[in-house]
RNA sequence: GCCAGAGUGGCGGAAUUGGCAGACGCGCCGGAUUCAAAAUCCGGUCCUCGCAAGGGGGUGUGGGUUCAAUUCCCACCUCUGGCACCA
């Protein structure tokens, strides 16, 4: 068998790459990182420290966590900056461990999909096997970083007994009419050969690989997730931890809108043509109307009519333009008159009818009531074609009114309705609901909502996807495949063409089949599942990943989701995410899942570029962990993707920042192995306050401020990289304290004391890196002379008593401007502080022959002296 | 155009119920150690005037509120992301 090409990564110049700087002599107290990582990695497998039994309910008394990562796509190599999402991850799992949680942390491979098979094309491997040699590549990658995952419950979407639960979920849905097939114009991608769903193109553009879509009108499998529009929308306000933007980007693509829809009637056959408008209360000053050139009327209406040839020409170059030329704002109108006239219901008008390049048929009916003087387009419209503009909304104010009158643009804000029959007079805003209503009364139209959020095309024409669970059988029709008889096995033997249609057709064992119905002959769908629906329920899966009999345990699955945090790229803000919340409502509404909502707390975090880029095989800057490890250990690798920038913004990576890293892991390394004697001889101890030295003291209140930084800073903002600084500041500090007197001894009662402090001090910073660096942690955890397992010691509470110093400085201003400093007991009164500066020699000076107005006292802060 | 978010030293970034701007790290400069280097350790490092003590300026720009503004208010500029001929 053909082994896959490695990916080519750029070899590191071992003579200027700071990564490569000798450093390689490690004599016997050297933290040797290697052995390190690998032994504690060992040592979490053999214990199962990130196994849950999911049945098991002997820990009723531990609170659940399921801490979700997204699971990755197998593309063969993780780079620095997938690292992120991973490490991140990690310590969030490891933190809620240390808190008491039982955690569940799952992990699986996103595995189908279309670059495996375009390797196939060119490389002529089969993407199974393409993609089981990335799984293995990418999983030994995951296990040397240290990230923990409960890899019993590994699923992975390409193999048959995860994607016959795909169908499954497929067929539900087709049960209930949510899917179904139906002749559309869909987005085409020419170079990956397939459909794509409107969210998968971007600007005209396909989301994959930046080539142009074009248009096709094709039978398509679609779900109906435009039925769920409303709800996406409304229990978006229910996700109080997902971030704003996410859920903005959510609420502007489900784009609802509120209006009416308005029956226009055609003047010779009385047909009806219906309008969406969000300004009903300008439906008096329609003075033309328009078709979208894909409206389907459009062939029938024109029929016969002298300018039949040129408005099919029209209709037909409007549609071959491309995505730029036709959508982008500065178009120009661009119009044709059909020859025909409908109707205006609310006044009678005879409204010509128009074909425009600016209507849509994706949007609303495809067809557009004209009102040039409420609305820009339609102005700019009417000025071209010489339209009449119909005034029926005045601005209240009569200066503003003269000033309007005669402007070259459209009146688009609100006013008094006027030339509009029995609302004359009416504020505008007023008059909507009274016109929706009479328009109901009177039949005319309705109160209508309209959503930009469009069904969701899920058919692919390509080969490595799970196939659609339908037969097509000439005489029952479209067929679902029986429950029983899932899966559909996707045909290993297939021939993979440089470009065109999927495998699939021309396997004949695949096309050929029965129907399940008449036992008749029938031919299978070729198409396969847009990935995303693999990706729509993973989360699910992970609770019985090994069951063979049910997608998911309804008792289970409804015991450990919603998922409690959820952790992944901002890119999947609409994809993703917005398909996984439909599923979810989807399947909860028949009954199966408990929760309608899948991911109860969701954290985004940004990307690392390099050089201003984002990391990518094509600009040459991809950061290839494996050499940081090699050379500095995951511990480093780890700590420095952490310490560089706030994990929700985006960072850029410098080689060097690494050594920082490096540096600060060798300090605290000799830091506790210098003490190793002590550990072992001297007793452990409760500390004795009372026998507190002020730099003891010093330090224990260090500790207690550092740990209840640490923990804030994990807590509440997520901040790592300010939760790592300040424990660099604690060890500076424990440094300088063992340092301090030239060197303490710890021999008397007060040194053993000390001591044990001293500690405290270094077991508490072992325990608050743990989630962060969890090797070197396990190991020093076990030469301050500790039993090993440093996940199962409980996270430090600090002591909110010890907090606050007994002195402080404080700032002393005059005007706004320090000019002085003083030391004073904290809880100093304000009387004798005030005294206190006064004695201040250079204050003297400055407030001598100075009025003083007041002073201003911060507590433990600033003090203010204002002077005139 | 609309809606978010951001703008701070040479660099990554700290600090917002208004209270000493630049924590921590990188880099750089100086020193120790070394035959020399690497590694390590110590000191310095916003700009500017000054030998110094000390002074002046400084968080995208311009205004405002305040004893005090990176933080609040108004106007604007730039960047990033989302939506956009959506009726």
């Amino acid at each position: 068998m053909k082994q896959f090409p490695p990916v080519d990564i750029i070899p590191p110049d071992y003579n200027t790459n700071p990564l490569f700087l000798n450093n390689s002599d490690m004599s016997d107290n050297e933290y040797n990182f290697r052995d390190i990582e690998k032994k504690w990695q060992n040592y979490w497998r053999d214990c199962g420290l990130f196994r849950v039994d999911a049945n098991d309910t002997s820990h009723e008394a531990k609170e659940k966590f399921y801490c979700l990562v997204m699971f990755p796509y197998p593309s063969g190599t993780l780079h620095v900056g997938h690292g992120r999402n991973y490490i991140i991850g990690d310590v969030v799992t490891r933190y809620k461990i240390m808190k008491g949680y039982r955690v569940l942390s799952p992990i699986g491979w996103d595995a189908f999909g279309l670059p495996a098979e375009n390797a196939a094309i060119q490389k002529q491997i089969h993407p199974s096997i393409h993609t089981k040699d990335n799984i293995r590549k990418m999983k030994s990658q995951l296990e040397r970083w240290g990230v923990g995952y409960d890899w019993d419950r590994e699923v992975t979407s390409c193999k048959p007994d995860y994607y016959k639960w795909t169908q499954w979920i497929f067929l539900k849905l087709f049960e209930n009419k949510l899917a179904y097939k139906k002749k559309a114009s869909v987005n085409w991608c020419p170079s990956c050969s397939t459909v794509l769903a409107n969210e998968q193109v971007v600007e005209g553009l396909c989301e994959r690989c930046d080539t142009e879509v074009t248009q096709r009108d094709l039978e398509q499998w679609f779900f109906r997730i435009a039925n769920y529009a409303q709800r996406l929308l409304d229990d978006l306000e229910t996700l109080d931890k997902w971030p704003e933007k996410v859920k903005t980007m959510q609420a502007n693509w489900i784009g609802r809108s509120e209006g009416a829809s308005i029956d226009f009637t055609l003047q010779e056959s009385k047909e009806v043509i219906s309008c969406f408008t969000t300004r009903p209360d300008t439906v008096y000053g329609v003075t033309f109307m328009s078709l979208a050139p894909e409206h389907p009327l459009i062939t029938e209406l024109v029929k016969g009519t002298d300018n039949e040839e040129s408005i099919l020409q029209f209709v037909s170059r409007i549609k071959n333009q491309n995505f730029v030329e036709r959508t982008s704002e500065g178009t120009e109108k661009e119009g044709i008159f059909t020859g025909r006239y409908v109707t205006n219901p609310v006044n009678g008008e005879k409204v010509p009818l128009w074909v425009a390049n600016y209507a849509l048929m994706e949007y609303g009916t495809g067809a557009v009531m004209g009102v040039p003087a409420h609305d820009q387009r339609d102005f700019a419209f009417a000025r071209k074609y010489d339209l009449p503009v119909m005034r029926v909304i005045e601005p209240s104010d009569s200066e503003k009114r003269q000033q309007t009158e005669k402007v070259d643009e459209a009146y688009v804000e609100d006013g008094i309705q006027v030339n509009s029959g029995q609302f004359d007079g009416m504020h505008n805003r007023e008059a909507i609901p009274k016109i929706i209503r009479f328009l109901e009364e009177k039949r005319y139209g309705k109160g209508s909502i309209n959503y930009r959020l469009r069904d969701w095309l899920i058919s692919r024409q390509r080969y490595w996807g799970a196939p659609i669970p339908i037969v097509y059988c000439e005489s029952c029709g479209t067929v679902p495949i029986p429950e029983e008889e899932l899966p559909v096995l996707l045909p290993e033997n297939v021939e993979f063409k440089k470009k065109g249609q999927s495998p699939l057709a021309d396997v004949e064992e695949f096309v050929n089949t029965t129907c399940p119905s008449c036992k008749g002959m029938a031919k299978r769908e070729t198409d396969t599942m847009d990935t995303f629906v693999d990706s729509s329920w993973y989360y699910l899966r992970y609770l019985s990943s090994n069951d063979d009999t049910q997608a998911f345990d309804p008792e289970v699955v409804n015991k450990w989701l919603p998922v409690d945090q959820y952790i992944g790229g901002v890119e999947h803000a609409i994809l993703h995410l917005l398909y996984s919340r439909f599923i979810t409502k989807v399947l909860s509404d028949l009954g199966l899942l408990g929760f309608n909502e899948p991911f109860k707390s969701l954290f985004t975090q940004g990307m690392i570029v390099k050089d201003g880029a984002k990391m990518s095989k094509s600009k040459g800057n991809v950061v290839n962990p494996d050499f940081i490890i090699e050379k500095y250990g995951t511990d480093t690798q780890r700590l420095y993707t952490l310490f560089m920038a706030p994990p929700q913004r985006d960072a850029e990576w410098n080689d060097r920042g690494i050594i920082g890293a490096f540096r600060f892991l060798n300090k605290l390394w000799k830091n506790v192995v210098a003490l190793q004697t002590e550990f072992n001889n001297i007793p452990r101890r409760e500390i004795t306050h009372d026998l507190f030295s002020k730099e003891t003291k010093e330090l224990f209140r260090q500790i207690n401020i550092t740990i209840k930084k640490v923990t804030e800073d994990i807590e509440e903002s997520w901040h790592f990289n300010t939760a790592v600084a300040s424990i660099m500041e604690l060890l500076t500090v424990v440094t300088n304290f063992t340092e301090g007197q030239g060197g303490r001894k710890f021999e008397d009662e007060n040194g053993i004391n000390d001591f044990n402090v001293l500690r405290h001090a270094l077991e508490t910073i072992v325990k608050i890196l743990a989630p962060f660096v969890p090797h070197i942690s396990e190991e020093l955890w076990v030469i301050c002379g500790n039993e090993p397992g440093i996940f199962s010691v409980s996270w430090p509470l600090y002591n909110k008593d010890v907090l606050e110093a007994e002195q402080v400085e404080m700032a002393v201003q005059i005007n706004g401007k320090v000019r002085s400093r003083v030391t004073v007991e904290s809880e100093i009164s304000e009387d004798v502080l005030k005294m206190r500066i006064m004695k201040e020699e250079r204050i003297c000076e400055l407030l001598d022959g100075k009025e003083v107005l007041k002073i201003i006292i911060i507590p433990k802060k600033i003090v203010n002296i204002v002077i005139k």
